[in-house]
DNA sequence: CGATCAATTTGACACTGTAAAGTTAATCTT
DNA sequence: AAGATTAACTTTACAGTGTCAAATTGATCG
């Protein structure tokens, strides 16, 4: 075990591997990302990348990884910058979800739309994915009635949000142009201000 | 222009092609899915597809279209099967939805995930997927408010029910073990049912 | 029957991931 | 301090991919 200081000749290579595949995710979309390219931009062999990832999808792995540790900076960003009611925040955490898919779209796309459909709940070791969703628990856990699976409530905040934020990405709905403000944003709004009012199951 | 009947060597090479592409896309996901893997089962050679689509996205897109017609067909049964109410309807092309992403996701992952993420309203001149819109339109139509954009209501379902459909798929929130009656799935139609029972912006 | 032309094949190229073997440089051991 | 060990990286090689240009095949038309 090493104790992942300054290694020999690279810096820190595995680091610059995942910065330079973001950037590669960010400039040309998911299929301009390659383990080779991002060997090349940190300066060092084609085959290196495979001494500290598991291939390309471990490298899409930590990238995802970082996605999700920027992914929850949005969400507590949101609702520290809002009111500090239950229910603003569980409309905060909604506004951090679709800000942070309108910045980094590639992150969104990598984070759950290839490694499996809808990666979210802390089945995994995964640090950062797990992090997220316990800021989603903890803001739904004022709206799911005692005794009651948590997942119910977190499963319609989720899957209203992450829709919505995929429609909104695809400029469907009268999405494109319209500033988030108006547009159906505010009228997703307003079904997640209903959770909670009714028996949910 | 030619009408598009038997050609000269193979019968139908194009729909040929695409079968083999949708039964590569179900037996391996998306990654199993070439060009020259699709050639080689239609028993043609490698550079013969590029004659009937444009590359690689060419004959996505073209599963793609196929895959839409799919998708209404399962709405649309959804729809016949259950009671003829606006709002059983409403919930029916819901649960169609939701079939269909469960046994077809490797074409849901292809219609909505890689040729930008959510794409869906007939801003193309793809007919399969206005079909599939203007399913849509018509069950949300009497849930829209007079002089309204119907966009409002159909942000609402889509988001609600694409959301689900892929936190189901994912396997997350308890949704792999349970049947589809219970599990949250309940509980995101009772946020459909909800829709049209206030100001919707 | 011969010309034409679309459909398909052949061959080549650049690019991808990946594996094996070789090389360098830092650390460990004695 | 010198040799052995090991981690980090390079080099080389191979199979698979999309794509293009040039042949070739086979049906159709005059």
């Amino acid at each position: 075990m090493t104790t992942a200081k300054t290694r020999h000749h690279h810096g820190d290579l595995k680091r610059a591997l995942i910065r330079a595949g973001i950037d590669l995710l960010e400039e040309g979309g998911l299929e301009a990302l390659s383990l080779r390219k991002c060997a090349a931009r940190a300066g060092v062999s084609h085959a290196a990348p495979a001494h500290h990832f598991a291939g390309l999808p471990g490298l899409i792995t930590a990238i995802a990884e970082e996605g999700f540790d920027i992914f929850s900076k949005y969400m507590t960003e949101a609702i520290d910058a809002g009111e500090q009611t239950d229910r603003a925040r569980l409309r905060s955490i909604c506004r951090g979800y679709l800000q942070f898919g309108l910045g980094h779209s590639g992150l969104l796309k990598v984070m759950f739309g290839e490694h499996g459909l809808g990666v979210h709940a802390p089945r995994s070791d995964n640090r950062e994915e797990a992090e997220a969703y316990l800021i989603l628990r903890s803001v739904c856990a004022p709206f799911v009635p005692e005794g009651e699976d948590p997942h119910i409530v977190e499963a319609q905040v989720w899957s209203l949000i992450h829709g919505f934020t995929l429609l909104y990405l695809g400029g469907e709905f009268g999405c494109t142009d319209a500033p988030i403000e108006d547009s159906p944003f505010e009228a997703v709004m307003a079904l997640i201000d209903r959770i909670g009012t009714q028996a949910t199951g």
